[in-house]
DNA sequence: TTTGTCAATTTGTTCGTACAATGTGACACC
DNA sequence: GGTGTCACATTGTACGAACAAATTGACAAA
């Protein structure tokens, strides 16, 4: 390790703020694996010495380098060491919409609302959100642009503590992005990734020509008590949009 | 939790063997989330007890939990307690071949070797192995069939030291079989899916119309060293196969 | 030269403990 | 009736310690 990332690494700690230690080390070593400060390949010191280093016990910086390995940025092997994983870092498909993955790809976003009802779930979106056949949820179908391009066909059924999200709210701003702004915090999704062949209908609102492919995913999110927040059904152009996972064996 | 699950739960542990007791633990939770034992939404015993009925420690406990919370079968939140999350339980995504799939799927796989041979490595290639360029690859080109129907091509590079994997290895085992039987561990893998039309020798090996819709994988593979293992462009029939992944925020 | 053994290094597992932070519910107080 | 407060339950963070297991490298023995 050179003496740049020392200088990041090993700058004070704030132990009193409420940022946990393990996770202010963890973001410290994402950031100079991301700055290229520390290579593919190189090799971390071992985690007795990091953790006097900087004064903390081996259980916390230990933390901070599995999470770094759950998001397969490291490797670690026993008698030997952990080091920087070799291969492109991609930051992989995190929990968030296509709103704030076209944000943060620095195009500028705008939704066109194509359709706004309540309806009664039916058997499949009374499964996947877990709530009663027949319940009311908010369906609404969304048109998503990138810098005057359409992307996706976005259709989303949310069960009923979300009834009161308005029109002129969604044209705002991404679904996830309002939920947030609820308080509600997405835990878990389950996503299924698919393609099939466009119709006309498809064809028409992307812009493209009946028969062409499209990129599908369905997707059921759940909070942190478990309790399905949003099922949605939807369709990409596959030239302009495609999904990055990055998985790890345990 | 009713006495079913006490059952399977508290059994006695396998306290001298190789097996760590969180991973003991982690799969008899897992086995009965699957099973039904632990419905959606079950509320687990706290951490203490469930620590002093087994006569294992919290941190021990912990670790069990954490990896469940992990795959997405569990949530906790402070002050409450740990739950089993709603929604159907889709085992996704894991580290393994489409060959490995097809097996658990009770489908019957066979391979169709289209090519082999020992190329340079061209730009992409020694990019996503991180291997030089020009170094010996070995490129194969396979066609996958379940049940006597074509489900995917699958295009993969290898580095210098699989050169010696033979044309009849690949027709008898997938290729993920054949890493495994020569001791290496797949750890990291990176993942990019989408969709395309297909052409003309596309439809023909896939046995379809040319014009329709592809989905499509490419995938670096990294061993528990951060070496490059396998580098895949694959593409399969949207109506036989699609990918699922369960996204869990950290 | 080859093989076996042993020490050193490093991560993996497990224990015990303490206190902090968060959500729930009961209860007193206004 | 409402409101604030307090105790309680539960998970989150952090420390310290000990031993186990895997890998490497050095060295001795055959």
């Amino acid at each position: 390790m050179n003496s740049n990332v020392m200088a990041t690494l090993f700058a004070d700690l704030d132990r009193n703020g409420p940022i946990p230690l393990y996770y202010q080390v963890e973001q410290r070593l994402e950031k100079a694996i991301l700055d290229g400060a520390l290579p593919a390949g190189a090799r971390l010191e071992n985690e007795v010495a990091l953790g006097e280093r900087l004064n903390l016990s081996r259980p916390t910086i230990r933390r901070a380098i599995q999470d770094l390995v759950d998001k397969g940025l490291l490797v670690r092997r026993r008698g030997i060491g952990t080091q920087v994983v070799h291969g492109r870092v991609t930051r992989g498909v995190e929990l968030t919409s296509l709103f704030d993955d076209l944000t943060k790809g620095e195009k500028v976003p705008t939704t066109v609302l194509l359709s706004y009802s309540i309806d009664k779930a039916n058997d499949t979106v009374a499964d996947r959100l877990g709530v009663q056949l027949g319940s009311p949820v908010l369906h609404i179908k969304r048109l998503r642009i990138a810098d005057g391009v359409p992307v996706a066909v976005l259709e989303n059924w949310l069960p009923e503590q979300f009834l009161d999200i308005t029109e002129s709210d969604l044209s705002e701003s991404g679904l996830y992005e309002i939920l947030r702004g609820r308080g509600v915090t997405i835990r878990v999704a389950k996503q299924k990734i698919g393609a099939r062949t466009s119709n006309t209908a498809e064809a028409g609102l992307l812009d493209t020509d009946r028969g062409t492919a499209l990129l599908t995913m369905e997707r059921a999110a759940f909070d942190n008590a478990g309790m399905g927040i949003e099922y949605g059904s939807h369709y990409y152009r596959p030239d302009l949009y495609s999904f990055e996972v990055t998985l790890v064996e345990k």
